[in-house]
DNA sequence: CCGCGCAAGCTGCGATCGCAGATCAAAGAT
DNA sequence: ATCTTTGATCTGCGATCGCAGCTTGCGCGG
């Protein structure tokens, strides 16, 4: 029951069950994009098992997909030899965060400094859908859209290694993002921040593309650490 | 053959044929280490089942490592379904040099700005290590002391997030490094920034001791980008 | 003696089975 | 009724087997 909603990747057709690459990669892929938009709460439990019945496939390729997804920090081992999604401490999310703002503000420069029309239509694209999913206030819809949006600008850089270490990351605070992300809907002052964004990126002004990225990480951090510490304080 | 100087980690008794947490987890740190120590040369073919015969284990655990050194890009897999240590193109090393810089400069600064004096002695002690391996001129055990001395400073930082991104980044670049190394033995002129760093922690100057990390990064570099840029020139 | 072709051997990947721990629930003892 | 104990059933991990591609080398035809 717990892999509702983590189909659908925004290239591939539309029943395709699952056939591509290796078996393990769609799977991570599933469950990164499903991390990422908020379909995983922070302790939910995981089973390779239960996964693997779930999509239809043996425990195998699942369980490779969940060991990478364990050694990239996403998800924990407990001492009961039970998977779950990682819970973040107030201090691993400041390190998060830190990390977040040097490289992505450094994709965003680089991006701005090479785009080309094709990338700004395709984010300005982006910055489209991510609007029409802030205005439905579907959570889920929205860090999806916000999660391709920002992936679009740092395609831009084109570095991959520096994008997969920015999804890692993202990949590691999703579910801490979208357990917070209910309460305080702060939806409408990110907005102002992607809105800069991409007139940043029209403008091929490469500061004021990172001082929007960096804006948006950093006030958005600012609620989610608010909430985690207040979650650590009650004893849960 | 491959797997030969790859046994020993520095903490392990002597004969411990494998044995701690996980199979896998123990196959991933020998390989990584081989890795980072240089174990292996760039374009070099790797097999699990191969490796699996030289390790007296299944060939599981070892495809699952290998699964993980592919996914952070320290292996790749060819067009034939074999599985190599990758190969970078000099645009490959820039970006990693360029990222390398921006987050082993933030942990050599944030370490500065917290370190015990056991930290203080422990690099003293790796410095001193890598000093002796510079004298015998021993590229593999040079290389190892190396690693051990920089992740020694970073280790300070206390932000294991940070630690596992750059060390996932010497996973990538450890190969090309151990293939130019060689050739110009640059590890006097790399010596004189070790020394800095070793004194600007000592001294807890955080900006004297990100410009020896910074400087020793790039300085090296420059060398290896050469070498990487001829390489690629010749046919190959 | 040279060149073509087929088969045996590699490769990674998936499925299935078995094992050791740990949890949880139901049954038995006090 | 409460506490204890035990077994059924989870968990992740390792081993083994089978499959589909690719590479290689031996043997056959010219």
């Amino acid at each position: 029951m717990t892999m509702q909603g983590v189909s659908d990747h925004p290239s591939g057709g539309a029943k395709t069950p699952l056939r591509r690459d290796s078996l393990q990669q769609q799977i991570y892929e599933r469950l990164r994009n499903g991390l990422v938009s908020g379909a995983f709460l922070p302790g939910e439990t995981v089973s390779s098992r239960g996964l693997a019945q779930s999509l239809a496939v043996s425990a195998m390729p699942v369980r490779e997909a969940l060991t990478r997804l364990t050694a990239e920090g996403a998800l924990e081992l407990t001492s009961s030899r039970t998977l779950r999604v990682r819970v973040l401490t107030p201090a691993d999310f400041d390190e998060v965060t830190t990390i977040r703002v040097e490289l992505e503000g450094m994709a965003a420069e680089r991006a701005a400094g090479q785009v080309t029309e094709e990338d700004v239509a395709r984010v300005r694209a982006l910055h489209g859908d991510l609007t029409a999913a802030a205005e439905t206030a579907d959570a889920d819809r929205y860090l999806a859209a916000n999660a391709a949006f920002h992936s679009g600008i740092y395609a831009a850089a084109r570095w991959p290694l520096l994008l997969s270490m920015i999804q890692r990351l993202w990949l590691t605070v999703g579910p801490s993002i979208r357990a917070s992300v209910p309460d305080h809907l702060h939806m409408a002052t990110s907005m102002r921040f992607h809105d800069a964004a991409v007139e940043a990126i029209g403008a091929r002004d490469a500061e004021a593309l990172r001082a929007a990225i960096v804006g948006d990480i950093e006030t958005a951090a600012k609620d989610i650490r608010a909430f985690l510490a207040e979650e650590a304080g009650a004893t849960d």
